[in-house]
DNA sequence: GAGGTTCCATACGCATCAGTATGGAGACTT
DNA sequence: AAGTCTCCATACTGATGCGTATGGAACCTC
């Protein structure tokens, strides 16, 4: 089995190795699927492993949700750096929705799991941090300070949204091209031509 | 108590009263907290009664899902049927945003269960229908076919993640009046004058 | 090789929740 | 008045999930 697998190659576990466990099963199943058993018999121990390496279920979701800030944050930036003219790169922002899979899932399931309290600090963290990279990105398309601000929210808010319809909603799918205009579409509507 | 006052006022429940409580649950602590022994509580029954009027937890939320839909239709069209200028009834679709409260909470609190199947069928329904009628607007508003779609899409992703954002985040809320300012850049930006 | 540390297994207790089985009180019929 | 239907209480089973207590094997140290 590939639990026997996991436990042969590397015979002791580490607090990261139930960390990416855990993520995986965020991006498979939502944050309540993360359950302490559930996670041991996947990486082939028992419980007893689990609470040795943290005090309980929260130290877990906390120390997960810590990494996948940081992991998140530094993918967001790398994808968009080698933009230097701004309306490529508010453009490349949207069209990211495209791409990035496993990324925008994790979003999508974090996002719909922000009442627990636990995720919603991260994600407040998050969205906050991405609201202040798109108002940065049109105020220097031109949109006064006010302005910018409203237009990030309103590119975030949308994002977001279409996140969970996109996800949850596989029967109402669009097929790939009219994806690409309505992401065209999106880009006209929001960013202000230079 | 009021589980002792509701019962002595109505000695046997119905179906619907179920629903109703229900309906309650989910607007205060969202669907997973819909469960059938503290929703019996809540009623100052036990589960006997449940189990006689539902088949099973499946049965309750099917028929309150039922009735939530017609009902939130039927709130929908009536704030918006007085508006007979295009441009007006948009703009009161968005500013729309600002009141309805329990409305509001509870479309938010559905949306943010759809990874659950029966709460996933009922939503892409209601999804559907307020894009259809978004849709409808902005073809009024002149915008070709493609581009009606494509902006009403948008809009609804907006107020979906702006729902969330709002319900969930909240030591992020912003002032009543920026929120206000907010409202109205989204109609700048998302409605075309006629 | 004696003792300590690391990492995990086993076996609990306890709470929550779905669902079933059965009986009983009251109203209603005939 | 006997029987029946409606609505609910009580008392269970079984699954799941968190957390604890304790012991044991491997390894490292001195």
């Amino acid at each position: 089995m590939a639990n026997a697998a996991a436990r042969e190659e590397k015979a002791k576990l580490s607090a990261d190795d139930w960390c990416d466990a855990a993520l995986d099963v965020i991006f498979e199943s939502g944050v309540t699927a993360v359950a302490v058993e559930s996670l041991a018999r996947r990486l082939g121990v028992t419980k007893g492993s689990f609470y040795w390496h943290f005090a309980n279920r929260d130290a877990l979701l906390t120390a997960t949700l810590e990494r996948w800030e940081a992991e998140d944050w530094r993918i967001f930036e790398r994808s968009l750096s080698l933009y230097r003219n701004p309306h490529d790169k508010m453009r490349a922002m949207i069209k990211r929705t495209r791409k990035e899979v496993r990324s925008h899932v994790l979003f999508c399931a974090l996002f719909m799991a922000v009442d627990q309290p636990l995720v919603a600090a991260v994600m407040a963290r998050v969205s906050q941090r991405r609201i202040d990279f798109l108002r940065a990105g049109f105020e220097e398309l031109g949109l006064e300070p006010a302005e910018a601000h409203h237009r990030a929210r309103l590119t975030f808010m949308a994002y977001v949204g279409f996140l969970q319809y996109y996800q949850n909603f596989k029967d109402a799918r669009m097929p790939l091209e009219e994806l690409d205009e309505y992401v065209d579409h999106v880009v006209r509507t929001l960013v202000p031509t230079a």
